[in-house]
DNA sequence: AAACAGATTGAGAACCGTTGTCAAACCGAG
DNA sequence: CTCGGTTTGACAACGGTTCTCAATCTGTTT
């Protein structure tokens, strides 16, 4: 075993870590991928649907696997709609929240330092650690008015 | 089906806000009694099955209904748990969020004026009406540290 | 490079909570 | 008591999510 010739053909990869405690699949880095081109939180099957129209096809099953593989890895953020459903997005830094319109869907992100630290503050209080929330903010946009 | 619209009004038989907006049957009095026997928030079925224990037999549609009915009077809170299954329990009057332990489920009521008035400034300056919000804050409690 | 053992995938069935259907039961009014 | 709209309940339908399992792919070993 004196042969470990690394043949330069490395292929794409690279890219932000590819999945916590697991294969870097193709489907995987693609699932990766397309968490990449938004910033709001989108359900399973629409991610699931995005991955379609770009050519990239992915088994339904496949891409709940992978999404909650990353949850679980904290590479992902997790809510649930009002409706129950759960909607994905890239865990970033800047943490917003959103405002959505329940007529058209519009949305506009926002930010409040002062929830943060509100939220913050009141878990601490209460002796509750490794917090998290959610917010969302719903109303009726003025072109839907 | 068609129309749940308030009933013109009841004259005098009226005592303890019997459910908004809608005839005091005796399914509706079980599920509106029933939740005065616990002070957490408990899943539409397991309403459904508290009512079987005690004799008082509603089928499970109508425990949904119901609940929600009385959700959209603002007579009972309702929230998701991470599973995404909706919980109920009667609520008071004043508007507040909850501080809930992802390990034990242990619950906080906490309430932010703050926050309150934070999200209709922010939706008005952006003019979204009519304007609604959700805030649940997850973390570990001290006990499950 | 070929073979292996285990991880991963995908199509569809299975699940589960929730909502819709619709005929029968029920309520209050006249 | 009768009438018309409301409500109920058994069950089907639904939508999202998970499970099943044979086929496939991967990294490693031979």
């Amino acid at each position: 075993m004196t042969n470990t010739d690394r043949s330069p053909d490395t292929p794409d990869i690279q890219r932000s870590a590819p999945v916590a405690g697991g294969r870097p699949t193709k489907q995987r880095l693609a699932v990766a991928n397309v968490l990449d081109s938004f910033d709001d939180f989108r359900s399973a099957q629409e991610i699931h649907a995005l991955l379609g129209t770009k050519g990239e096809n992915v088994g339904l099953a496949t891409v709940y696997r992978t999404l909650q593989l990353l949850a679980d890895a904290g590479e992902v953020d997790v809510l649930r709609t009002e409706e129950g459903e759960a909607a994905y997005r890239r865990c970033s830094d800047t943490h917003h929240h959103h405002l959505v319109c329940r007529t058209c869907g519009a949305t506009v992100e926002v930010e409040g330092p002062a929830v943060e630290r509100w939220t913050k503050s009141i878990a601490a209080e209460h002796g509750y650690r490794d917090i998290s929330h959610t917010l969302e903010i719903f109303g009726t946009c003025a072109s839907c008015s």
